[in-house]
DNA sequence: CGTCTACTTGAAGTGAGTCAATAATGGTGG
DNA sequence: CCACCATTATTGACTCACTTCAAGTAGACG
């Protein structure tokens, strides 16, 4: 079919993200674009390599990743189908790109695409109307990083999970964890030891149940919307928010 | 001489922003805009607004507040002179923007903007490259407020102050604060507080000359050099770097 | 079935937040 | 021009959430 955008429009009264592209759009993208496929850990490209084509994922997750001068990695954002990775400044690569998964993408060389960008302005604005989307989650990840308690940046995670169709998999209504404690620690600015415990908070409080490493369902999303409110941060408080949860059991004792 | 947006190019090798637009382009807009000034504290627009201009600085400092559902609020991002402000999406506002000091800023409405830029690919093209400056400012943003400890954060806002031509008003290498310390925190997410004894720590250990709330000098280049590259974050370790300190001047008195 | 890696759990340390008091600024009117 | 007051900033003592360090445990894979 061709490459392939979501985002929420920047006109419009729609606040879901829907497809910005045109079948004739997509069509005439196709023309210049071919399929790549990358392992697991794989690379897409490195931060400061000069840049030469951008990825639109069919299927799989990436991670933007930049390291920290003291050792430490950030994971700047993940990237499911539908997105566009390959942010450069000056002609080269902004950060390092690694698919997290299995990845399918279709990869569009820069000069090609720029060249139709400057013949339509049409599939131009498409273009902008994505890139002012991430902005718009860039930010609003700035303020999580910023404000947030753990308890809250990782219920905003797992919320994050559940707004992408990709991770319902399953027939139920089972999520899919694609990435490792790690990445979803650097990503949210906590170490794994935090993530793990939050994870199990929620877990033990009833508000969501894990199924293995990288599944869990959602239990009591009444719960965790008032956790992403930012309402409270405490176990304490969380507790008061659930109807009837069990008291007998974790709470040290 | 009409609208002017400064940003680092996608392509080319130059790292520094410069003017995207050329004469003409500044031409064109200059005719679908119009002036307006702001008082301090006043707001240019409402976040939830219908969106139906973006303003284009020319002289003056402006905030982007959000405000956090428990009261408090985050700036997401200060604006200055040849900035572009007016961030909306399903076409209403995205975030509340205030004028930090008194505000000079071209008007330009969103249907002619659109009209335009759907005719002139190359204009379309700088506002593309504008946005994704933006982002990866944001992204940047998002990793320091995650990642850094208080001083790094302080140390980084004040280069980030350092590196605008706006905020070196006077003759010599003073350097303007235009916000208040409440806005700095709001920034860099910590608390008036924080910030304000990062800033006096800044001052001690002879990093930086404070002259007045809204005004700073930095003495020691090379060490805000080490404090943002995340090398430590301790006092201790920060004063390892200061070559002959003189121990004996600040501290009160 | 065993080994390796990824994850979980616990105990102790620490950096930033909170609360509270003091000090500097800046604007206003005597 | 100076005294006053409201606002904004600084400083200190204490608390707590998250990190760090150190075991343990469970999945994944050969």
């Amino acid at each position: 079919m061709g490459p392939s955008i979501y985002a929420i429009p920047l006109s419009g009264s729609s606040t879901m993200p829907r497809q910005l592209l045109t079948v004739d759009e997509r069509r005439k993208l196709a023309l210049i674009a071919s399929i790549r496929r990358f392992s697991p850990g794989e690379f897409l490209f490195h931060e400061g390599e000069p840049a030469t084509v951008i990825f639109n994922i069919i299927a799989g997750v990436a991670k933007s990743v930049s390291s920290l001068e003291d050792g430490r990695q950030a994971v700047v954002a993940f990237f499911f189908s539908h997105d566009l990775v390959g942010m450069f400044e000056a002609s080269r690569y902004a950060q390092s790109t690694q698919a997290v998964t299995a990845l399918t993408a279709y990869c569009l060389p820069i000069d090609a695409l720029e060249r139709m960008l400057r013949h339509d302005p049409n599939l131009q604005l498409h273009f902008l109307c994505k890139v002012s989307h991430e902005l718009r989650a860039a930010q609003h990840q700035a303020i999580a990083l910023g404000r947030y308690g753990a308890l809250q940046k990782i219920g905003l995670f797992l919320d994050f999970l559940d707004r992408h169709p990709d991770m319902h998999t399953d027939d139920d209504d089972r999520i899919t964890i694609p990435m490792d404690r790690a990445d979803i620690a650097d990503h949210v600015g906590l170490t794994i030891e935090s993530v793990s415990r939050m994870l199990q908070q929620l877990h033990r409080t009833g508000v969501i149940q894990l199924d293995g490493r990288h599944r869990f369902r959602i239990i009591n999303r009444c719960a965790l919307n008032r956790l992403i409110s930012g309402a409270m941060a405490t176990d304490a408080t969380l507790d008061a928010f659930i109807p009837e949860h069990n008291h007998s059991n974790g709470h040290t004792s």
